[in-house]
Parts: C-alpha cells; structure tokens; sequence
DNA sequence: TGAATAGTGTCTGTCAGACAGTATCCC
DNA sequence: GGGATACTGTCTGACAGACACTATTCA
C-alpha cells in the first residue's frame, strides 16, 4: 500500500501509449450571401497540401484548455477571436490519421467576415470556402464530417436561438439578421416571426443610428454587453 | 521534401509530450422514486478510495472509437450495453488530475434499474447513488461538475423529446413513462402532454399484454425497434 | 357500489406562419 | 407622388396547459 503521493512521484505519463490528441474547429461567417468555412491549407504531413480545418495540437505549457487551444489556433489564423465558440464533438479512431489512433476535439465558431476580412486576405494558405462548394474539393483526414455535423447543428440551434447574430459585425439591422438567418437555414423565414423573437430575447439595444441600404434607413442595434444568448422554447420552420 | 510516405515512416508519436486521456460516463436509472448515477470505488492511485465515474484509458487495441471505451467499461461495470448514450462534452485542463494536463470525453447514458439491479449488487465497488445526495460525498477529480453537466443536458433533452424512455424496462406503461419524465424534471407534467406526445412520436408500439397496478389495468408498450427518436419542435413546462 | 388508477375530451393561452397594411426615404 | 425598403397589425393554426370527464378493475 502506496500513499497517493508517492504513486505520483514514481508516476510517468510516457509509459502508457496514448492516441494522438488535436483540437480543430470549424469557423463559419457570412459573405456574398454565402455561408462560409474557414480552410487551412495544410503546410506540413500528414496530407501537405490538402485543405483541412484550422486546429492542431494541444500546447501544455500555453492552454489553460482544449477551449484555450481552439481560441489560440483561430486567433493564429484570423487575428481576432471568434464572437461564439461552442465545443461541437469528437472523432476518434484508429483510421481517421494515418500517424495512427487519434483523437480531435471539434468546435465550431461564428465571426462576421468584416472583423477578418483583412487578415485573411493577406495570406495565402487560408481560404473561406462556400459551404456549398465543399463537394469539389479534397478535404483533410474526416474533417469533411466534421464540416456536416457542424452545419447541422447551427441548423439546429438557428430554429431555437438568435445564434446568427454571432456571424454579423457588432452593429447590425433587423434585415441583416434576417438575411443571415436565411442563407443559414436554406430558405425564407417570416420576418414578422424573427422580430418577436429579436424583442422577447432582452440581447439587444438600439445604437441610436441608422443607415441606408436603398430607400428607408434602418436602426442599428448592438448585442447588450454581459448578455448570454436566449434559448426559445419552439423552433421556426417546423414543419 | 520528403513524400508523406517517407514522413510516416519516420513518425513517433512518443517523441511528443500529449495530455493524459480517459473516458468517462454518467450512467443514469431510476429506482425508488429518484434519479440515481453510477458510481465506482476507485480501486487504484490516484484519488484511490473515493468514488467516481466508470470510465478509464482507451484500449487503442480493442477499441474502434471513444464510444467503445465507454461502452467496455460500462459493460464491465454492469453486464449490460446502456439503452442510450451520447457523447455530452471533454473536460480539460493541468489541475484537474495531480498526474498532470488531462483530458476526458465525458458521456452520459441511461439504463433501466432491473436491466443491471443484479449485477451491480454483486459488486460492491459499485453503487447508484441518487443525484440528490451527491452533495454529501466526495467524488475523484471534476465528477461532480461532469455529473452536473450531464443532469442539465439530460433534463433538457427531456423537455423536447421522450428521452426518459430509456430508463424504462423494455415493455412500459404510459404512467411509467409520465413517472419516470416528472423524476427527471423533478415536477409533475400534464399526462395529456405527455400522451399527446406519445403517440405523435410515432416511436412505440402496443404489445398486446396489460398490467395491474392496483386498479384499472394498463396497457404495455415497447420501443418499435430501428426506430430513432422523435424531437418535438417545442419544449415542455417553458414557464 | 365506491375507491383507485387508466385514459379521453375539450377549452384556453402562447407563439409561429401568413400576409396585408403603414412608415420612411430617395428620386 | 412613386418605388423601394423598413417596420407593424392582426388573423389563423398548431400544440402545450389545465382540468373535467369517462372507463376499467378490484374490494
């Protein structure tokens, strides 16, 4: 009979094999009426070359998390950290990587495309690509699943919460939100029915501005700071 | 620039320092009018002596996914697979366990108390513990906060599906049901909602047979087998 | 027949869907 | 004023909440 410090004192983490952990994320915004992912072209092996999430290994020294980990990598990429970040799954097994058994923490994040915009623009290994156009090209490892179950559950939580608010700037209108909730979910929602939920939410405040897009300006609102997100009890389009 | 061939041959997964990884589960029964969790009496170092969830190392041998690992222990710990399991969340970080940066694939799952009533009182380093109790002991690592994930996720899930179905018996009546929803939720449900539900679901068939529980008989039911479960597009109790 | 449990009928309230209507802006 | 976009009013329908009602069983 040990006590518990000396097991941990004759402890050595090395000895036991262990599966090869990785954090990746899927990043979506918005732009050119398009829901899009932010792709990584992949700089070193396994599969150089390849478009693949944005993520990798774990920096034991740096993170506090595998939260931390997902946040550090996205800032890496984009400059600016994510306006959601949600833990998504995991995806394990022996054949998903090459290098042998693994193991990756997925997330998925929303940011509005004008807060990264720049960033990305400025290199080349990192793309947004159109969640629509996903089936021409050649994605790393299983991320292409990862890209699917991330897309259904922003489907998901889109009928049940304002969650698109994530993907616009920090001032935005009634419309755009409209708008993005529609290139989201595929097709046209009522208005009428966003804007109940927009007031019973209690998450926004008037800027006190308004801008034009064409005929009558539009007021600008803003997410009310230290607010969480509301949860509906029913969902849109539910038939 | 090496082929990726020529990399995976060169590649040692051991030449790189990588968190400590487990898998856990709250299994979930009901017994005597109370939500119950599994625990287990950890047998070894460390934490040794307190309980804990079952759970434990990937068998990157046996094991085709994480899901296998927490279905093996489970198994192990009661003889039988859990009706429902689902992946809830991981939990990371340096101070969670004293052996160093760790990591947990934390599931939750649900099984009817005569399924494993026999095994499990055959083993004494095993107990189901009612969730209202769980203040009064002390568990290994962050169990608690898990268990807590896991409840909310549970009662939630219960408000917009039947979920609760699967800590019943195989055959169960309709009061069963409402029973075990209002344990869950921890109040009373209206039966008219709830059946209303029932058969909206379409998940159930009758077996013919009926039970007396003091007055009237009640009919029994079973799941229709290969059929998934039903989401409702509105939640209960949303007062 | 009465007590207890199983199960149904039906009214009300809430909120999404539908869409017509009004307000504001620029030309 | 007309056309375009922003915003509101209000009816309908689906379904949860509430609760009274009927049905079946046993003592």
């Amino acid at each position: 009979m040990i006590s518990e410090a000396e097991y941990l004192d004759s402890y050595d983490a090395s000895r036991f094999p262990s599966p090869l952990v990785t954090v990746d994320s899927v990043l979506f915004t918005l732009h050119e009426q398009a829901l899009r992912v932010l792709l990584v072209k992949r700089a070193s092996h396994p599969q150089q070359g390849r478009w693949g999430l944005p993520g990798g290994f774990i920096d034991m020294e740096k993170d506090e998390s595998t939260r931390a980990t997902a946040l550090r990598k996205l800032t890496e990429k984009t400059g600016v950290s994510p306006s959601w970040l949600e833990q998504l799954d995991t995806f394990s097994g022996a054949k998903r990587d090459p290098r042998g058994w693994s193991l990756t923490i997925a997330w998925y994040a929303l940011i509005s495309w004008v807060a990264c915009a720049p960033h990305i623009a400025s290199v080349s290994d990192a793309k947004w690509m159109p969640v629509t156009g996903l089936d021409d090209i050649d994605l790393a490892f299983d991320h292409r699943e990862i890209i699917q179950t991330a897309l259904q559950r922003l489907r998901q939580k889109t009928m049940y919460s304002l969650l698109p608010v994530y993907c616009l700037p920090d001032t935005f209108t009634q419309t755009q939100l409209q708008e993005a909730t529609e290139i989201i979910l595929g097709q046209p929602i009522q208005r009428k029915s966003l804007i109940r939920r927009f007031e019973a939410s209690g998450m926004f405040e008037e800027t006190g501005e308004s801008v034009a897009t064409g005929a009558r300006k539009a007021r600008l609102w803003r997410r009310k700071p230290g607010v969480d997100i509301h949860l509906f009890s029913r969902n849109l389009l539910t038939d």
